[in-house]
DNA sequence: TATAATAGTTAGTATTGCCTAACAAAGTAA
DNA sequence: TTACTTTGTTAGGCAATACTAACTATTATA
């Protein structure tokens, strides 16, 4: 049986190693890391690591980086599959809004019954992508793959629609909201700036002037899929 | 901020005081019975009541009885309207059945997030009874009344709905789905058979007999409400 | 390459929530 | 009312998860 405190290690390894932003191929992570992002000294997460290791979700020897087995992968990834699933869950059934629904996906996720992952699934129609974008891996752990690119990468002149987002954080979702920016929003890209690469752009008859970062995480593409 | 584990105390207290079946009028609980209902041993119990005392939530005199606080009180309804409405839920929109929506309902129960539990009681239709029958007490702790009787009770001759079952044992309920009796089935008693207290009734046409223990269990009505 | 900075480990401590064993109080019945 | 039974309490231990402080290994830099 795995804890919820070990589950939360699973995911934050998985996290670090594979889908932080910026992270192009699997890297491997530290102790500190760990710790660092779970706010945990890194005395407990080196317990911790004993533990997971012991119990074959992770692979470690003293002073070196940690991977994680295939056990601990799929453990992990089952989490985050949780995760974004009630994340949808309560986005599209229930109304939450797009900030609101992480700190209560960190509780549901850990909730034990395949079956009810399984009903929630099917009531939502097998999604393929959570309300922020972000891939749901499917039973088997598969992770479903869509070509996007920044919004930054869009020529001047042309149309996209927004996928997902590259980062999470209340205040970039503020931002997003009050822009009444979402998945599926279509932008045309009027202008880039070459001085700053800021770029205007129109959404639904208003123009809009948006900065180089907030531009850059914004994943894009040609149609809705 | 009330541990999962202290919650399952008050849960406990407060059905063991009043919520058990055949408890007429509020009765105080000792610590033994307490520990045998929650299968510790009463040297646990006793440490935890010392928590529970100190955070205000129990009255609790050394060598005396056990009563909740008002404040005890509270948060325990809390949690079995959170309980019961999750049951709701399952059964209602992800078709689980009657055996299964417990044990997945005292995880969800413990869930931090009031705006969760009201989204929920809308997307339900504010219930006031769950799929056993049970109130869901309101957000103030409110406990819808209802009168109903045992089928025991009901004359020969007459009929009568079921409103709720006064046992949730996996037994009793395995063996009410093989009759295909659940809420709202309506029941005609065609006989009652001095001998045994058994009854003879009628549901959908189809004759069946019940032992005197199944009909005490079975909780009716005139009419479903 | 020597040394300073960073990263990782170990040892000892605290809290929660559980246990067993031993004992004390309360209730019951001869 | 004494003696037995049941109930409740205390003391001491253990596992999980976190901490601080002290130490060691690795990496980066002058």
């Amino acid at each position: 049986m795995i804890s919820l405190t070990e589950e939360n290690y699973l995911k934050a390894l998985i996290y670090l190693s594979s889908l932080a932003p910026g992270i192009e191929e699997k890297k491997d992570v530290g102790t500190s890391e760990l710790a660092s992002y779970l706010k945990l000294k890194s005395s407990t997460v080196n317990e911790m690591l004993k533990r997971l290791k012991e119990k074959n979700l992770i692979n470690h020897e003293k002073y070196k980086k940690i991977t994680l087995t295939h056990s601990g992968e799929r453990n992990g990834l089952k989490i985050i599959r949780k995760h974004r699933l009630w994340e949808t869950f309560l986005f599209t059934k229930l109304d939450f809004d797009w900030i609101e629904i992480h700190e209560v996906a960190e509780q549901l996720e850990h909730i034990k019954s395949e079956k009810l992952v399984e009903k929630i699934d099917r009531l939502l129609g097998y999604p393929n992508f959570d309300p922020h974008g972000d891939p749901i891996p499917d039973k088997h752990g598969k992770i479903p793959q869509r070509i996007t690119k920044s919004l930054s990468a869009v020529n001047k002149g042309e149309k996209c629609i927004v996928l997902a987002v590259s980062d999470t954080s209340k205040d970039f979702l503020n931002y997003l909201e009050d822009l009444d920016i979402s998945i599926k929003t279509e932008i045309f890209v009027i202008d880039k700036i070459a001085f700053d690469q800021s770029i205007k752009i129109k959404i639904r008859q208003e123009q809009y002037s948006l900065s180089r970062k907030v531009a850059n995480n914004l994943l894009v593409g040609d149609k809705f899929n």
